[in-house]
This record gives C-alpha cells, sequence and structure tokens, in this order.
DNA sequence: ACAAAAGTGTTTTTAATACACCCATGA
DNA sequence: TCATGGGTGTATTAAAAACACTTTTGT
C-alpha cells in the first residue's frame, strides 16, 4: 500500500477473489497479513489482495492495481460481482487498527467493490511469478480471514458458478489458446462433477464459438491435442437468436 | 432528501431501477428534478430514485428507504446488481451543483451501488400511491437523464433479462400469488417475445417450483385462473441436483 | 511395446416445439 | 348466448445422455 504518495479515497475499496484452477483442485489467492492482536502481539491472518481507490481512480482499475501490486498478476480478466457494505463489516478492533495503522487515517466505515477472476495455476507458475506474500490455498477449507473476507470469497464462488453455467466465461478465463481438454477440466473442477468427454466435445463444438487452430501441444507423451480459440463474435450473434429460458 | 436532519456519506450512494410491467409494456419508475442550468435558469430532468447513504446505514436498506421516500412504494424486492464508480460520472456542471446545493456538501465523487426491482404497474395502482413527482416512463425511450442513470438502466435491463432467463427470479419479481398467466405474460414483456401457452405451462409445472392453491381469480369475465405460489425449498434443491451448463 | 491422453459414432432417453379445441365465468 | 381468457394432449423434432474403442505420440 502507497498511502503516502497517492491520495486515497478511504470510504471505498476494491478487494479480488483470484480463483486458481490445477488440475484437480480449486483454489484462491490470499495475501499474509501481520498484525496486533488484542494482547498487542504480532500475529498473521490472511486477506484477499485489496486496497482502497485512488481519488480519482476508476473501480476497474483499482482492481487490476491492486491485484499486481500485491501478488504481480497482471493482465488477468477481472469481473466486479457485488459490493458489500453491510456497516459490521469492519468492527472488530483488530480489523480497524490494522486499517488505521496502514493508512494512517481514521478509517470508519469502507464499502468495497469485490471482483473476480480465474486462473491456470500451473500457467502462473512460469508467466507470472506470485510475489511471495500471496499464496493459493484451498477454496473449501482456507484458513482464518481478515475482514468479512470469508464471506466474499463464498459469494464469488457462487457467481463463479452462475457465470460458468450461464455463459461461455469458461473462454474467457483460459488463455488465449487452449484444449478442449482443459475447458472440460476447468467446468469439472468448477462444477465439481464428471462430464462425458464425447458429450462434452460434441455440445461445445456445436454451438461453433471456438475455432480450431493449425497449432498442436508439442512435447506431450501422448497424442497432442489442437489447440483452440474463442470467437466471441459468433457467441455475441447466438446470444441475440437464442432468447429462451434455462433454470 | 433528508440531508440536513441525518448523518450522510456523500461518497456512497444508491440507486434503484424499478422496472413496471404492465400487459403491454415495460416501463421505468424515474423522478423529476428541478436543476440549475447552465444559463442559471430553473430546468428540469429525470432521475432514479437514489439517494446517498446513511453513515451507518447497509446499502440494502438506504436502497428501501430511498425508494420508499421518493416513490412511496414499499416492501419491494430489491436486488444489487452492480457498483458504478467511474470518476466522470458526476462532472456535467449542472450535476455537481445539483449535488452541491440539495446536500450543502463539497461532493467531489460518488460510487453508487445500483438496485433494480421489478412490480406490476396495475397492482401498484391501488396498493401502493406512486408520489406524484415519480412516474412511470417507457423503457426503450426515456427522457434525458442526471448523471449516468441512462447507463444505470441500460445494465439494469440486461441484468433483469439475463436473470429471468437464467433463474427463476420471476417469481421473487411477482406478488405472492399470481396466476400462470401473469407468469408467462412477465416473461413475453421481458424477453420481448411470444411464447407458447401449453409448452410454458408445462414447463413451468413439470419444475413442481410452483404450488397451486385452492383460491382462483374472482370476478373476472371468463374462466377464474387458479393462483399458484414459488416454492423456494423445491427449487433451491433442485439447483443442486442439476449442475449442467446452458448458453 | 507400452502408457497416456486425444478423438470419434450410435443408440436411447429426455426435453422442446408446433398446433386447436373445449371450459367456466360475467355481462 | 356471447365474449373472454383458462386450461388441456399429441405428434414431431431436437438435444442430452449413456456408452467403448482406435489413434498418435513419447518413453
Amino acid at each position: 500500500m502507497k498511502s503516502a504518495i497517492r491520495s486515497i479515497n478511504p470510504h471505498i475499496s476494491v478487494d479480488c477473489v483470484i480463483f486458481g484452477f490445477s488440475t484437480s483442485q480449486l483454489k484462491v489467492l490470499l495475501i499474509e497479513r501481520e498484525y496486533l492482536d488484542e494482547q498487542g502481539n504480532m500475529a498473521k491472518d490472511f486477506k484477499l489482495p485489496g486496497d482502497f481507490i485512488s481519488t480519482m481512480e476508476d473501480l476497474d482499475h483499482a482492481a487490476c492495481r491492486t491485484l499486481e501490486e500485491l501478488t504481480g498478476l497482471n493482465d488477468i480478466f477481472l469481473k466486479q460481482y457485488a459490493v458489500f457494505g453491510n456497516p459490521e463489516r469492519i468492527s472488530r478492533p483488530v480489523d480497524v487498527n490494522w486499517l488505521i495503522s496502514t493508512t494512517g487515517l481514521p478509517i470508519k466505515r469502507v464499502v468495497t467493490s469485490a471482483y473476480f477472476a480465474l486462473i491456470n495455476i500451473s500457467d502462473s507458475k512460469d508467466e507470472h511469478a506470485i510475489k511471495n506474500n500471496a499464496s493459493w490455498q484451498d477454496v473449501q477449507d482456507f484458513p482464518k480471514l481478515a475482514f468479512d473476507h470469508g464471506e466474499l470469497i463464498k459469494r464469488g464462488l457462487e457467481h463463479l458458478r452462475n457465470a460458468l453455467r450461464n455463459e461461455p466465461i469458461g473462454f474467457e478465463l483460459l488463455p488465449e489458446k487452449f484444449t478442449i481438454r482443459e475447458l472440460q477440466s476447468l467446468y469439472e473442477i468448477i462444477l465439481n462433477r464428471k462430464l462425458d468427454n464425447r458429450n462434452f466435445r460434441k455440445k461445445i463444438l456445436k454451438s461453433k464459438f471456438l475455432q480450431q487452430l493449425e497449432e498442436k501441444q508439442v512435447g506431450v507423451a501422448h497424442k497432442p491435442a489442437f489447440f483452440y480459440q474463442f470467437n466471441k463474435a459468433v457467441y455475441e450473434q447466438h446470444k441475440k437468436d437464442h432468447l429462451g429460458f434455462n433454470f
């Protein structure tokens, strides 16, 4: 937090719930926080990557900036999913004191705009080195969190599941080029169930949102898979034509 | 606005996009606003029902309160759908001056939490008398609006359509007891297309979310329709079991 | 030649669509 | 008795689900 050199708006913050998927598990990215407990001893817990916005900063910009500053991740597709404005959300003395000491301002109440994103953990290992105060934690069983960040994660996960079921957000959340198997794994991990690979390919390919590329996987010890990319224009057209309802 | 007698938080506001459906049209509820134009003349335009939150007030509470104060509507199911935090959203001199003169505070930047609701206009005629500075305007062709309220309506409508297609929000937005025809009309108006009544009933009733009541319409000049109510528990169970994806 | 994941087709089951008449009530 | 909207069934078409083997590559 660079509160000394930028003009912050201490009433509004952003928080980022970054989901990471590997081949077997869904994780969240958390930042380790040091704070003084009730006895004045140094203690540690975790928080989401987040910060106050700057006085003339757009919320989306603040979310991206914060994520980069705290974790080193950049160029991530972040989506705002809710605002948390309960006046009691910052009320525990340790949280209030931590905010006052890190900002130097008399913080009373903060409304936060929550963002989520989903990234491939194995990619992030090489491409985006994650700063060492940030770490991946199990999304089902995360450690004690600051503020109402447990609630933000829970709601973010619901939002992610819903989004995945109702629109092709999976494509947005994968790298530009991906294999169909990667997309299927993403669905399986987030929806938490196995899908039939033949039926999945049929359904996905019938929709024409995916374009097959020339390029194949290289160096894999099995038949190499073709890469695909998402064709957004075709999806938008489809959405216009298809006005049904599903629930 | 009772800014004189309550302690307001001038950084955060709520705005309500209230959709009203009659048998033929979708409308939005707008409040007439008087302001001083560039030449210092009194002029009029429209705004959404909205206000700054109070210092220790929950956002949902602020939205309900505001709606009641400005329109007389109460007990409406309001759903938060987005935050609008562009630093330029309040930049036109007429808007800035209007805020300063109505609050008496040096407003610079306001982040607003947007809510939407949908109500039956014919119901509201008798049950909820709408205050006379509020009026229903065509959702496709609304008058000139204050701030970025045109954008809030556009995004609210997208949200409403999406919500209706992907979850049984229709039930939430109708009175406790309603006929299947009312539900169908709601779908037709919002999705802007005709639906086959036999197929609609089949699909809706197959889902078991609806419970038929003993009660029928009275005083209608045709075969009276049964009233139904939404069974939320059955829906929640269904959502757990059905983890497919649709897009 | 073996292991590992990619890729492919058919049958069965379920859901969506298209379509037209009789029913109960108030005027 | 007429006008109005409520309520129903069937046949066709389209989509989802279930299911097992062959292909290509690296080791």
